[in-house]
DNA sequence: CGAACACTTGAACCTAATCAATGAGTGTGG
DNA sequence: CCACACTCATTGATTAGGTTCAAGTGTTCG
């Protein structure tokens, strides 16, 4: 039992879709939320996969570590999303680590509840297979892009995922989008590149006024000038 | 109706684990068996997306080809295996092309007929969240590997993993695992890297007596050893 | 036998990683 | 409020890893 109201986000997040009331309010009462402080960790790679979330609020970045310490990261979710999903299958360790980029709640099940959840509401069921299906052919999608395209293509890719994540409604003027607060350092870990390159790849679009950067932070203000860069 | 006898591999695909024999005849008789020669097409990249496969016999690889015409190997399918089973999830179109690299003969199923068999048989539904749940892991993995390591740990991972695949059994005396059939170029594309690079690579493990090379061929001679390289 | 194909190898070139030094913004405590 | 330390970012110089081009060898097949 939760000390929180039915939150309005629950009822469109994707795995729900389709849920009726009684079955929406089945699966809010059968989570408990919780919050987290911005740069807390969610779970952390490795862990036992206890849990598996739908965020409500803020942003959850999923970072891969490899044995080398290098890192990769494979997602970054916005509210209404489910993650650690694949805890929930098969899975006995979290394949990655989720950390909070700003102050964030999310709803958690553990993984028997949830897999309760599925046999008494088939409709989840379909729906967290079309979001692993998209999910596996990004997956897919993004290998290939970082075994076939020049660096500075992968960072104009990441940016452009960041930007239309933030920014689903289309941008005030239909020119300046919202700037996207990352580091360079969370760029490159996100685009397969180094620090350095980032940097001198963004100085040089913020000459050709392709965007704007500031500390931690960067505005794409030419979309479709970036995606021209990105398709080659 | 097919004019095959049930197939003993399709009881043991995956993707029907833990069904009654009166549901597994369900879903044979709501299938069709297909026949593929190697180099075969089974379905091309960007075609409407109508069915998807369980694999009987034979090899299927997939392969992702981009706008500059790159090609990328996303996946390699061995006997009871499902694959396009995301068409039958939101999209509408092949992400991928799937091409039979030997005879190979293959149950498939319309969209409609496999999600009306979802809804049928449940565990179905699990054994798939299962199966996406795991390649989508993978599929993350190998983007980071593609990311991060260098071209000749990234050989090596893909074939151990090719290795892996063929010979689930234990080579006969622990010391020669079976050869791979497959291209340089085929490596290339698996690996994220040229041609030439893998050439030149193999020529040096073969040397070192990793792997014995012959055309359109690749044995595993000291398995740990490559793992050691991919490792780094 | 000739043609097509798969592969090897040397050499030139180029991208991007790395090293090193510096600058700019943020936050803390005296 | 300023000085200090700290994190984040820029930029030049250097270098290594890998792609690409070019030429040549060995195999398979009609």
């Amino acid at each position: 039992m939760s000390r929180w109201e039915f939150p309005a986000i629950l009822a469109e997040a994707q795995p729900l879709q389709g849920l009726g009331t009684e079955s929406l309010d089945d699966v809010w009462r059968s989570g408990q939320t919780l919050e987290f402080q911005a740069n807390e960790e969610v779970f952390s790679q490795g862990d036992p996969a206890e849990r598996c979330y739908v965020l409500l609020e803020g942003h959850v970045k999923l970072l891969q570590v490899n044995a080398e310490g290098e890192q990769f990261m494979i997602g970054f979710i916005t509210p209404g999303e489910i993650f650690a999903c694949v805890a929930a299958f098969g899975e006995d360790v979290y394949p990655a680590s989720a950390i909070a980029v700003q102050p964030s709640r999310a709803v958690g099940w553990t993984c028997e509840t949830f897999r309760e959840l599925i046999a008494r509401h088939p409709g989840i069921g379909r729906n967290v297979m079309d979001t692993l299906g998209q999910r596996l052919q990004n997956s897919r999608e993004r290998a290939a892009e970082m075994a076939t395209k020049s660096s500075e293509q992968r960072i104009a890719g990441a940016l452009l995922r960041l930007a239309r994540r933030r920014s689903d409604r289309p941008a005030k003027n239909g020119e300046l989008m919202e700037p996207i607060r990352v580091s360079r350092q969370d760029i490159a870990s996100m685009s397969g590149t180094g620090l350095y390159t980032v940097s001198r790849t963004l100085q040089t679009w913020a000459r050709r006024g392709l965007v704007t950067v500031a500390r931690q932070q960067v505005s794409v203000t030419d979309p479709d000038g970036l995606q021209r860069l990105f398709d080659g």
